[in-house]
DNA sequence: CGGGGCTTTGAGAATCTTCAATTTAAGTGG
DNA sequence: CCACTTAAATTGAAGATTCTCAAAGCCCCG
């Protein structure tokens, strides 16, 4: 359901002989950045497609105006810079130390694409699941109160990632970034937290690692505190 | 840059003799529909495509709590009913009388694609196209307030809609589509137009036909009132 | 012409934002 | 490694916005 499964499948699927994403990643360039670094920039030709091997970036996009929003966090395995046309559609920056990523030369993998029909359905799939958790998302953006947005991120941060057995969450970004995806102000976000430490429904382990305690109450504030 | 392209594609690519989208929509069913009912719906095996012909539907998505919620519009020439996996992510219901939608078997629709790449490039691309739209819908629904909210909702459905002379949108939904789609109140969406029409910023044909008279100020709510 | 859904308007309560200040954590250079 | 500098996180209080509850008007359709 989410592109994050990407590595999961490759392995899943290993044993087929001759798996084409293994022909696209020997076309990868394996590349490290640093903690607040542009991988890609909005309006640039489209040249690659990219792939979160490891730490985390935000895709952040430009409104007319000028101001910058936050549009998704990519966790690794994560697929990045699509295009319908030939110009890069988002920003895409690193958020913590130690972020590699992979680039892979876009034109190179559309002759693959074309010569593979398996991979291409799985670019498909790919797209249309980034899609479907996109409109996942705006259920959770949605939702009217901090409470409800602050909750069910923590719950859609933890499903994307690796699932820690005590149900840590490694956040990564800042408040601030979080508030700027969910459209509240930092103070709020921090207030929402707070609140909800204070209800035994999370604990920090540090400021930017949160574990869950109550999975049920954070998704529908409802059933917390009464 | 939005699916509602693909008509205007369409006809500006049929000078070629053998456009595989003709092809496709050969085995496409055309089918009728009354405001209200469901086209398709969420959890069922995914066996079609789809493509609004005329009229307008809702795209909704149900939360674990069973609450429902819009995240999408769709006008004509829109596609739908894409997934990663064997169901259907969403239930999809016509919003006005006269919806007519076209039903494409997808066993047969996956075979064409395979079977031309210049085909599958097309879908590849609705796909990250509507990705890209997606992301830009996040951009207005994160807006802070309802006067940001509403004002980018109209000028977005304004930019998909066939452009009349008069700057009209036929906006076809009611208020409550408007509310749940933005996450709003009903009453704020409705004192929010109000507030508009007021100010001079769009006048009404009907409750639901809408003129912009200005543009600017509707998507920077700072230069509208002062 | 009656009914039901849709839209609008009002007023009070709850929530969120803004402005301001403090505390804590992180990064840098000596 | 520590002192220093800056960024991030938290907390408080006042003000603005939005939501909820309630009611009235509108309009299409049968």
């Amino acid at each position: 359901m989410q592109t994050t499964d990407s590595f999961a499948q490759h392995a899943a699927e290993s044993h087929r002989p001759l798996d084409p994403l293994v022909l696209l990643d020997a076309r990868a360039v394996r590349m490290p950045c640093k903690r607040g670094a542009e991988i890609c920039r909005a309006g640039e030709i489209a040249r690659f497609w990219y792939r979160i091997a490891s730490g985390m970036a935000r895709q952040c996009a430009l409104s007319a105006d000028g101001k910058r929003q936050i549009v998704d966090f990519l966790a690794p395995g994560d697929f990045f810079g699509f295009s319908s046309t030939d110009e890069q559609p988002f920003t895409v920056e690193a958020i913590v130390a130690g972020t590699w990523f992979l680039r892979y030369p876009r034109s190179q993998v559309e002759q693959l694409i074309d010569a593979h029909p398996r991979l291409s359905e799985r670019f498909r799939k790919l797209a249309f699941a980034a899609l479907s958790r996109m409109q996942a998302r705006m259920l959770h953006l949605g939702r009217t109160t901090a409470q409800q947005k602050v909750g069910s991120f923590l719950v859609e941060m933890s499903e994307r990632s690796a699932q820690s057995p005590d149900h840590e969450v490694r956040l990564g970004m800042t408040r601030y970034d979080i508030a700027d995806y969910l459209a509240l102000s930092v103070e709020t976000v921090s207030r929402t937290l707070t609140e909800m430490k204070r209800a035994g429904l999370i604990r920090y382990s540090e400021a930017r690692a949160i574990q869950i305690l109550d999975r049920d109450a954070l998704e529908d504030p409802e059933l917390g505190y009464s």
